[in-house]
DNA sequence: TGTACATCAGTGAACGCGCGTTCACTGATGTAC
DNA sequence: TGTACATCAGTGAACGCGCGTTCACTGATGTAC
């Protein structure tokens, strides 16, 4: 089984190949080991050293995969829409739903101890994928339908989405909601909103507002509901 | 340094005090080894075993001990207040300042891999600080500020929260809010905005409820700030 | 065309390490007679 | 009051394990002469 010389590369794939079902399999990067890996794929432990200088750089190597998954799938979900509303929701629900499917390679990109920081390659692959959301979110600031600086939204919507996820696939010792899909849509739509909301309410005291709030909320529910 | 006997207790409290610093100083629970608990309080290892039965048992007595402190500092913070949604507020602004001084504590009770599951008792001390976040929900229904049923609404709250705290103390490679405390109470407000809103609207087409809305906001905030 | 040699991917054995856990033990204290 | 004994907290040495990593090696391939 041995690759002949210029053959190299085949091995380096596959390990990586050997890499994440391993990780999905024991739920956890500690999984990830070298004489694991390589018994996965056939071949003896020190091999791995002619593709991998160390054991972080492999872990690395299998992040910088997930992250262009992600990235891919949020792109593909979002080319479906021409209005820039329904492509940022898209890629949020691209975003969650990646999460949900993908439980430990979500905590390894984005729930990682702080003790085992990123590489460089890895945080530029994770910044371009925020990028694509700001410049999404951009849209619908262009469009008129959210206000605000788009970075700022960005970040709490993702915060909000994030939050769904991480709270979903960590499994807290919580109730879960029932419908899945329905409380994440919920959750991240009262963000959107609420998002909305904010950038055009003054500071207000609370219970009054309330108040004056729901009165109004009524009438602005009549309107929509009309108008459509 | 031998304890008398019926002086057993104190060595379990001891190794439970030198538990948290090692968690802390190291940034994550697999620093809590048997060996490295013992030296710290200056015994040897298999003395640990009098008082814990394995090594699972004692991240999970330390656990359990993370969980008070943050009940008790939700408890505080919300016997301030008589308006339930002040309280409700505070609740939460205790949650987030609790999760951001303790990050490593905050990951280990909440963000911790399938892998190792929570102890029985843990579950029961997380639905108990969960329970009264539903009951202080369920304040605010009763006093006609949020609307809905107070158990999902706590959740999207939650996740909200968890998401604004798991994503600062996990620090993705994603650029960082400026400024901590206005980041998390717009992001927590817009999502307890936005659930009033979600409660009272109808499904909706996005593009056009927008414009809408857009118009109606700038009148409620006139609205708003005339009342204040 | 044939031979010596360099290259390069993968091998096999071993290293030192820190870990959880087990075991028979020690020695101080309290208690029964 | 004195002695034998049970109790109980902590000890010291050792176990087997899996890990990342190192090292000199093997053997197939391509290449120079």
């Amino acid at each position: 089984m041995r690759a002949n010389p210029g053959e190299g590369p085949r091995l380096r794939e596959q390990i990586l190949d050997a890499a994440e079902p391993l990780l999905i399999e024991a739920g956890g990067e500690q999984a990830v080991t070298l004489r694991a890996v390589a018994q996965r794929v056939g071949v003896t432990t020190p091999s791995v050293y002619r593709h991998f200088p160390d054991r972080a750089s492999l872990v690395s190597a299998v992040c910088l995969r997930v992250w262009s998954g992600l990235g891919e799938r949020m792109q593909a979900a979002a080319g479906e829409h021409d209005d820039p509303f329904q492509a940022l929701r898209a890629r949020g629900r691209a975003y969650v739903r990646f999460g949900l499917d993908h439980p430990v390679q979500y905590r390894l990109l984005l729930l990682r101890p702080v003790v085992s920081p990123h590489s460089t390659a890895e945080v530029e692959a994770a910044q371009a994928c925020h990028r694509e959301v700001v410049a999404a979110v951009q849209d619908c600031v262009d469009a008129g339908i959210l206000h605000g600086d788009a970075s700022t939204i960005a970040l709490s919507l993702w915060a909000t989405a994030h939050g769904c996820v991480s709270m979903l696939i960590a499994r807290p010792p919580f109730p879960e909601p029932q419908d899945l899909d329905s409380f994440i849509d919920t959750t991240v739509r009262a963000a959107g909103l609420g998002i909305a909301l904010n950038s055009r309410l003054p500071a207000y005291t609370p219970l009054a507002a309330a108040a004056l709030l729901a009165a109004r909320l009524d009438q602005l529910a009549d309107d929509l509901t009309r108008q459509k």
